[in-house]
Parts: structure tokens; sequence; C-alpha cells
DNA sequence: AGCTAGTTTAAACACCCGTTTAAAATAGCG
DNA sequence: CGCTATTTTAAACGGGTGTTTAAACTAGCT
């Protein structure tokens, strides 16, 4: 494997698991076992590195996320909420197949790059792969109509934190669970029951101020 | 006033603005006009005054938490789950009277414990403030029998989730809100806004897998 | 084989970190 | 006042950080 592929594999299972800032260049070459050098040869800076390993993932999100969400645009019924968020989750749930554990670790990068670096990942995101946002807003409108663009805003970013902060710390939910009820579950399991949340969450009746 | 309360002061809003670990003490010290070395010197570590910011809220917030949930819950009617949220955000929000800003630093301070440093300010939190938890799952049970106690678990956490994230993040959200619907917001009227999003996801039906 | 372009390597760079030290300043009290 | 205990201070410590350098190595191609 280049070493190029070698770092990116590396550097996105530690940056998932203790974040962009807690996690060092020489962790990483170590881990990936590679020249510490490496890294700014072959990336140029840490930061770049940060947007390679997400790009890795978005590239392959993005278009499947544009495709699912005009096809049930595009179907001759109106989709439901839940139609539209499960067209989001079904490529998402994909990034397995992709790379193992891709969805998981996808989402708490995602996590991640929420609170570390004062939002510069937030920035990279929604400058570089701006239409799976406005997408899916297009899809929620078209499911509920009646929501203002306002307060679909905020339900969706409320949507978006819900996932991602769960996500971040879906591993150490998980082991809580097992031990409090007995009850395997993996992070489909986690996912199968936020759905129904957020779903509810964004659906709420609309209330005046 | 005293260096202790300079330190705190100054370290709660830095870490709220850049998380634990992008903090350091010299940018606490110089911005409460302080010596480097009083950090060490009036709390030992720089870990003993993360707990120290944390326990100056939640020695304020717990006991407001119990007293305001278990009126709700001896009340001659059983409440709705609208009533035990409220009953949770009330306190919340008279942190604003405790110190400026208090609300929406602590929710940030909140979020930042749950990504930076691997979840040992979760583990702070519920050794030593365990009874927060517990009450408000009673709470909720009360209010909405039929949903199982680890459905509940879920619920919760996603509601945790959901609150924490959206705080951590409220500044640039209510920034962009600004630019694009011409709304003046504030903390209160974001908190506004997700109180039914959060009551409808813990609401939402209950689904067979 | 010899040359070149691409890659890897060990070492050093300058800087920031949390913590410790020991001396200086201050406050409180008999 | 003089003594003691507390607090503040400047300086240094050891170690980790991202990045750069220049030399060594390794293909690939004529």
């Amino acid at each position: 494997m280049s070493t190029k592929n070698k770092i990116l594999d590396a550097a996105d299972v530690l940056f998932a698991d203790k974040g962009f800032n807690g996690t060092s260049l020489r962790e990483i070459t170590s881990q990936a076992n590679v020249n510490l050098a490496a890294v700014n040869y072959h990336f140029g800076s840490k930061k770049e590195l940060i947007k390679a390993v997400m790009s890795r993932y978005m590239d392959e999100l993005s278009p499947q996320l544009e495709s699912a969400l005009s096809l049930i645009c595009q179907a001759e019924q109106k989709p439901t909420l839940h139609e539209v968020f499960y067209a989001f989750i079904e490529p998402l749930l994909k990034l397995n197949e992709f790379k193992e554990n891709g969805t998981s670790t996808f989402l708490q990068l995602l996590g991640r790059g929420y609170t570390d670096s004062q939002g510069f990942l937030r920035w990279f995101l929604t400058t570089q792969y701006p239409d799976v946002f406005t997408n899916f807003t297009k899809a929620v409108k078209i499911a509920y109509p009646e929501l203002t663009t306002e307060e679909m805003f905020w339900r969706l970013h409320f949507t978006m934190g819900t996932i991602v902060f769960t996500m971040s710390s879906s591993e150490a939910l998980i082991d809580i669970a097992q031990n409090d009820f007995n009850n395997k579950l993996d992070i489909a399991g986690v996912i199968e029951r936020v759905i129904p949340y957020v779903a509810a969450g964004v659906a709420a009746p609309i209330t005046n101020y």
C-alpha cells in the first residue's frame, strides 16, 4: 500500500478516537510505519491532512447522497420525512463497505470537526460540499412544506447535532447500554433508534413564540 | 477579586471557546492578569482547574434541578413531557443571573467535556453529581410510562446530545441565522426552538425493530 | 550503466506546553 | 515592630509539537 494511504488510514482512526488537536503527527506516522516527514512531504501540513481525510469520505458520500435525495424528490408521490431521512442514512451506512467501520468513523470525525479547531472543518465542508446541505433542505421542504425556512434551518441543525454527537460518543454509550440492558447493539442499531427521534423532532408541530 | 476567581473567570470563557485541550495555561493567566504559576499554586494542576470550573456551575445548578424536578413529580397531576423539560430548562437559564452568559458558557463547556479529553469529564460529572441524571429519568418515566427504560436511555442521550451540541456551536449558528433571516435571536431563543424538537423526539411513538 | 525524478530518511529547528523551583513580596497577628 | 505564613513572581525544566533540511535511497527510462 502506498505511503499516502497508510497515513490516511492511520490518521482517520486516530483522529476519530482522539480528535484532531489530540493526535500528533508522530502518533500517526508511527502507527502507519512511516517516517515523520512523510506527512509534510505528501500533504504539506497537518491541516491539509485533515482535509484529505475528510475528503476521502465526502467524495464517496456526496454523489450518493445527491442521487438518493433527487430520486425521492422526483418520485410521483410526495416523500414522507421518514423517507427523506432514510435516503440520507443509506449512503451513510454504505460507508462500511467502502471502508471498515467507515460509517461510525466518519460520523465521529464529523463530530470532532464541529468542536475541535474552532469550526474550521465546518467552513471546509460547507464551502467544498455545499450541495449536500441544500439538497437535504429541499427534500425536507417537499416533505413538510408548512415548516418555515428558518424553523427548518434550526431543526436540521438540531438533527445534525443529535446524529454527530451521538456517534462521537457512541462507543461509550453502547458499552453502558450493554452493561445495563444486556442488549447487543452496533452502530446500525443506534441509528435505527435515532431515526424515529430526529424524524419526530423535525416533524414537531409549529409553535408561536 | 481574588486570584483564584480571576483564574476561574478567565478559564471558563476560554475553555468554552477553544476547548480544554485547546486552551493553554499561559492564555488563561495572561487573560486573568495573573502569574503563570498561580494556576498550579491554587489548583494543583490543569485537570483540577477544569474540575473547579465545572463544579462552580454544577454546585449552583444541581440543587435547583433537584427541587424543580421533585416539585413537578409530587404534584397531584401527572406532569407532561413539556413540563419535565421546562423544569430542566428554568434552572439552566437562571445561570445567567449567577454569571454573565452563564447558561451558554456552561452548556458549551459541557459539550467540550463530551468530546475533549476522552470522556474524563463525563466520568467526573456522573460520579460527582449522579442525582441529576437519575432524577430526570424518574420524571420522564412518570410523564411517559409506556417508554421502556432502554428506549428512554437512548432518547435522553440523544436529547443531551442535541442540547449540548447545539449550544457548543450556538454562536456560529446564531450568526448564520441573523444573516439569512434578519431575525434577532439570543441563547434563550435557541432554547425555545429546541424544546419542541427534543420533546417531540422523546415522545416519538415506539417502533419495533 | 548512468542519469533523473520521485521518495524516504535521520536530524535538527524553533516554538509551545504543563509543571517546578527558589527567591521576593505581601499580609496577618502577637 | 518583628516574625510567620501565605501569596506572587521570574526563571528554568524536561518534554512534545509541527515543520524544514539536506543527505541517502529507489525506481523508471534512455
